[in-house]
DNA sequence: GTCTATACCAGGATAGAC
DNA sequence: GTCTATCCTGGTATAGAC
């Protein structure tokens, strides 16, 4: 006699349920895919075979293909921002733009996640496709936090104040965004020492100016 | 009697004869089409409807709509090489990067075709798309170049020659591609004021070092 | 929670009339 | 050189069995 309550798929699919096991697969099955063949390229199928289910297996767990996707964004970027939070972020000032050199290195040796971000970023520019509020939101949040590090540079009198932070944070996410590009289309170009050499630049301009002499 | 070799209707259609015009319309549609929709979204139903005419009808000027997409990368590009050509390019150094600059400055006038290009490069990332290849040839092709113009400026001893010219090249070309993103994703984000810092610290870094005083 | 089957639509390419 | 009509494929989403 078989107890009522305790059945051995459990019902529940709740995001941290133990039915989120699946979801994780077809997530990270969904960032390969999109990583080849861009959202509008990439099918459930597709996603479904690599993740080992079927295709409406897959619509089990998100409602629609749209949802595949603003989930896919989602859970990759939280990987970004913590691993910035893990860094001396805050400490702003030089002490940021080496946490930032940092992140430049994790992505060299995640190839998948950047090609993805790369490839959905290039639709997104895009009013008509379904990513394109969350790149706006991003971008602008990530030069928001930008630009308030390097603006505690220059509190802190580290940095010059006669220069427009809003450019420099515009400029250094411009190179690793452009860094990507040219590195998926030739392995030989590697990201780190040529963000190292945009941030050496960008200290030696953004020196404060020796105290008047004389 | 009608001379026999004076059809009402010319049987020949090379790119440059009278049936050019059409195969003009066409990629002008494809411009706009592929910026929005990108390659793989964009249909050549929609490129038909804008250049006024019904997909086969498209299809009889190229034999695919793959054809379509490289005839669009090559004409376009062809464009921009052109207004590189046009100024004092060649002189290298700082002359050249100025030249750099005007280009920025006319991309920013020129909404569509940096949109297509970003939408389609995105796609290109992925060795899968069938521009891949061609933007791996046209950023080797540029950044060659951009070091040939970097290192006339250090053999004329206007730039230090202690500097890799080939990371200062995919640093400035990294450059013009972010910015295009967010000034894409956010109308506010300009360009050329963004890339003339850039350039102001890049000829200040590659100031040759005085001599030696003392 | 996963499957099979299917409805439904859209896209690329071809055939053939004019 | 452009059209209409059509073929074929592949995609999302849904229905319903297990």
């Amino acid at each position: 006699m078989p107890r009522p309550s305790a059945p051995s798929t459990p019902p529940r699919a709740s995001a941290t349920g133990r039915g989120a096991r699946t979801r994780a697969a077809i997530l990270e099955a969904a960032t390969r895919v999109f990583a080849v063949h861009g959202y509008r390229g990439g099918s459930l199928a597709a996603i479904a075979g690599e993740a080992e289910l079927t295709q409406p297996g897959v619509l089990h767990h998100f409602p629609s293909k749209e949802h595949v996707l603003m989930a896919v964004l989602q859970e990759r970027d939280r990987e970004n921002v913590k691993q910035l939070r893990s860094g001396p972020w805050h400490d702003g000032g030089v002490t940021a733009l080496r946490t930032l050199l940092g992140l430049v290195e994790d992505n060299a040796i995640a190839r998948e996640r950047v090609q993805m971000f790369t490839a959905l970023v290039g639709e997104g520019v895009s009013a008509a496709h379904p990513a394109h509020d969350f790149f706006v939101e991003r971008y602008a949040h990530l030069r928001y936090q930008l630009i308030r590090a390097l603006q505690r540079g220059q509190d802190a009198g580290e940095f010059r104040s006669d220069v427009d932070m809003a450019m420099i944070a515009s400029l250094v996410l411009a190179a690793m965004d452009g860094l990507q590009i040219q590195w998926l289309l030739d392995d030989e170009e590697t990201m780190p020492p040529r963000f190292a050499v945009l941030l050496d630049m960008l200290v030696t301009y953004l020196a404060a100016e020796p105290p008047a002499p004389g």
